[in-house]
DNA sequence: GCCGAACGGAACAAAGTATTCCGCTCCGGC
DNA sequence: GCCGGAGCGGAATACTTTGTTCCGTTCGGC
């Protein structure tokens, strides 16, 4: 089968896609949503989407690994910025143009992980950690790393209903938080600890 | 009537008071949350919530219009301050503290305003716009007073299980965001107009 | 004791939604 | 050309959730 250009196997291909990336609108705007909108949205049948997951739990497992998966290539990539400032800042960029935050921590706890998920959570948050250190002698001395995790939290609540303005909204607010964490010298209570923030990662309740 | 200490009366106007309490945790921790959570939050029955409010539509407008009272209450008080950049420190850590923003912001469009609600909407704005006005030049030139609804929208989205870090951690975000309003000078895109902010008051679908 | 406001919570009905199923289409090999 | 079956659309199903109603009970005030 040597990627046909037209035909049957490449339409299913396409839809393939197309149910992804609906799939990924679809549960960036609510993450409840009926799966019938993620059809619906790809333009596709119920049956193409359950022919290819077994369960509503295993799209939304899919998209929060590849969305994991993102995360960590933007921070590998970031990571060979020589400034850690920088690194830090386009690590931080890179996730919120990818509109990744909400795949990852807003679909968590809807489903059980894999353990693959659990190692590559664990990657993740290492390569975090690791920007996050590079770039805290240049930010206000009570900063951590669970502050980066809060950033982008606040970066996925901003939300207008035209997309592309909201890129450019989260891009904005990203920078008034970083110009804020870098300069800012008014003091404030006590950043978040890694435990504090683990919570949302507890499987569905049951 | 004279405020009974005792009694029938006294007890039913606890249980008001408990039950427009555990509405505002119960929908400020999930707004689509069922009503009997509130009821079951309020050591109520479900009965003592349908004898004061004829639907949960009309619980959800006292809880949004309450919330948008307390708003203006917090931009009046704010504005006696004399200098322009406290009165809108003060005004903001007032509405982040009552946390208020959810109550208002998030509630609506789940329910059909009243003319008052609608009238007391625009004066929290004017209210809101003013407080912006005298502290804008104490910050970056390009803001507008749309990034004070967003700084409010960005907190509310800062949540950890237990509400008293809860409110620690969004005064943190807070400062930190007002030091990058007031110092920053790293160039962002524009700031949202009023109109890219307005959607969130349409009434329910339909 | 009696009346009725206030209540608890089961019962009901309407929605919403994950999943299954059946019949149709049309590519690809012969 | 023709057939088999992969791939599909979407109605039907089974079940859950949830807003609202209803009825029997409680108990403070007279």
């Amino acid at each position: 089968m040597p990627s046909p250009t037209s035909g049957r196997a490449r339409q299913a291909a396409r839809n393939h896609e197309a149910i992804l990336s609906a799939a990924r609108e679809v549960f960036l705007a609510d993450p409840r949503a009926p799966i019938s909108a993620v059809a619906d949205r790809a333009g596709v049948g119920i049956s193409a989407l359950y022919r290819r997951y077994p369960s509503k739990e295993d799209l939304l497992r899919t998209l929060c690994h590849d969305g994991l998966r993102t995360f960590i290539a933007a921070a590998e990539h970031a990571a060979a910025a020589p400034d850690g400032w920088t690194a830090f800042e386009t690590f931080l960029g890179d996730v919120v143009d990818a509109d990744v935050h909400s795949l990852t921590v807003h679909l968590a706890g809807t489903f059980t992980p894999t353990e693959e998920m659990n190692a590559d959570a664990v990657r993740a948050g290492a390569l975090a950690e690791a920007l996050f250190r590079r770039a805290h002698p240049a930010m206000r001395a009570d900063a951590t790393s669970g502050d980066a995790t809060m950033l982008l939290e606040m970066c996925a609540a901003v939300r207008v209903p035209d997309p592309v303005r909201t890129g450019e909204l989260r891009r904005r607010y990203l920078t008034v938080l970083l110009d804020g964490l870098r300069d800012g010298r008014t003091p404030a209570a006590a950043a978040p600890t890694p435990a504090e923030l683990s919570w949302r990662w507890r499987p569905p309740a049951g």
